[in-house]
RNA sequence: GGAGAAGUCGCGUAGCUGGUCGAGCGCGCACGAUUGGAAAUCGUGUAACCGUCAAAAGCGGUUCGAGAGUUCGAAUCUCUCCUUCUCCGCCA
């Protein structure tokens, strides 16, 4: 959620740069200008009547204790009770329709970034080389279905289409992915955090999915009593909630956290067909890591996740590129984001491993996730996560920038103790 | 799932026969006095949000788990919900 009070200073420049992220917010702007203006003038007049109607109320003790009657008194602040009562509804519809404006406006972007979408993105680094084979490459799907790693058949079987099983080293390998992550993240001294897997809807509208993009994920209803769940679709949307309504103390930040959750996504309508196996499944494995900073910390603890992020896939021995995204190609909530892309050989181009992104005071306003400074002062903390790491793009790179010749992986070395072999063969 | 109890200002609590209670006390914290310095002691202060204002102060409004109701007036009464605790049952 944006500032009310810096649109209502600068109504212009907000519509020019959420025009970058290719949003026409010309007329939300003047929606809640016009509202903003239609509250205050409520609430104003409404006090006015409340203070009133206070004042009157003071003076009963008194009459009562010198025996006079105040049935005049009641009268009159019957009658003003009523007429505040009827604003108070109005003002209810009022503040019930800006705040669905304002929930509905994305963040403003860094001016940094170049406007537009994907096109404009901007490769800022690149680590080593793509993998040259002398033999023909096969793609993750065959080799893992070849070397019984993932067994595609059965996990449609048990969940439709977009589900798949991890099987014995297929499993290993996964989980020795999550173990090497956390166990980094760890030493870099990050609370592990392993938060629920359903969440109440407060926790979307907190991270931003919501109510916008309720449609992306699972909403689970209990027959028996109307408590309704929602499948979380990254830790994110849990770790974003954790100090909700909540004032810190300057002290304790930033707080640097990481999760590790399965992801759950509805993803309707957006199969292609080159991204086949588990490139973009309804479920999926990821570590999230998460920070809450100070506002002048925040650019720091972003370089902080990018290099996080870059060091996993680099401690891996991927070759990949680290993209700078275009205003536009941003999510709703988000600020500034940097993905990280790994080359799928079989896949033209890259697949996003991690997105780390500063949501700056966005996410904190919707959550009214606020810091005590030193001086006394109130003010609204900044938020940033990033993905350390998503397995589901990992895992099918892996095995097919380190295959043989033989059909046989090479598992990276930072993953041997985990897997307890060098190479995965039939 | 069944039966009880409770949710008050950072923490612990008082208030709950409706008005002077946004709310007392203790602890904590901040500042000041005292001290060579500290402890102890004493004094003062110590919620958030909203409106008004350029801003602060001030003034006004709202908030005693959440929502609704009764009333001229609710922390106090009624209802619904949420959460926590205790006991019983059931179960990884």
């Amino acid at each position: 959620m944006l500032d009310i009070n810096y649109i209502k200073e600068n109504p212009a420049e907000v519509v020019e740069r959420l025009a970058a992220k290719g949003k026409d917010a010309a007329e939300d702007v003047a929606k809640i200008l016009e509202l903003d203006t239609k509250r205050r003038a409520l609430i104003t007049e409404t006090e006015a009547i409340k203070a009133e109607q206070n004042k009157l109320t003071k003076l009963i003790p008194q009459y009562k204790k010198e025996g006079k009657d105040p049935s005049e008194i009641f009268a009159q602040s019957r009658a003003l009770g009523a007429k505040a009562k009827e604003n108070d509804e109005i003002l209810k519809g009022v503040e019930t329709e800006l705040t669905s404006w304002m929930l509905g406006l994305p963040n403003l972007p860094d001016r940094d970034l170049l406007p537009g979408g994907k096109e404009n993105n901007e490769s800022i680094r690149f680590f080593s080389e793509p993998r040259k084979f002398d033999f023909e490459p096969k793609n993750h799907v065959d080799l893992c279905n070849a070397l019984g790693l993932i067994d595609y058949e059965r996990g449609t079987k048990l969940a439709g289409s977009g589900f798949w099983i991890y099987r014995g080293m297929g499993a290993r390998l996964e989980w020795a992915l999550l173990n090497y992550f956390i166990d980094t993240h760890i030493s870099d001294g990050y609370e592990f955090i392993l938060p629920p897997h359903m969440l109440e809807y407060e926790c979307g509208v907190t991270a931003g999915q919501f109510p916008k993009f309720a449609d992306e994920v699972y909403k689970i209803e209990n027959p028996t009593d109307d408590r309704i769940h929602y499948m979380l679709p990254t830790a994110e949307a849990a770790l974003a909630s954790l100090y909700r309504k909540e004032i810190l103390t300057e002290t304790d930040l930033p707080k640097k956290m990481f999760s590790y959750t399965p992801c759950f996504r509805r993803e309707a309508g957006s199969y292609r067909s080159d991204e086949r196996g588990m490139v973009r499944g309804h479920q999926f494995n990821k570590v999230e890591m998460f920070q809450f900073t100070l506002p002048e910390q925040s650019d720091a603890a972003f370089d902080e996740l990018v290099t996080k992020a870059e060091n996993l896939v680099s401690g891996l021995g991927f070759h990949f590129r680290t993209v700078k995204l275009a205003a536009g190609d941003c999510s709703a909530s988000m600020a500034r984001t940097y993905d990280i892309e790994i080359n799928i050989p079989s896949m033209d181009g890259y697949k996003e491993v991690s997105s780390v992104s500063n949501a700056r005071d966005y996410q904190a306003r919707r959550g009214m996730m606020r810091v005590r400074r030193a001086n006394g002062k109130i003010e609204y903390i900044h938020t940033l996560n990033g993905s350390g790491l998503a397995t589901s793009r990992i895992l099918p790179a892996l095995v097919e920038q380190n295959q043989n010749a033989d059909g046989s992986v090479t598992v990276p070395e930072v993953l041997r103790k985990y897997v307890g072999t060098d190479v995965i063969k039939k």
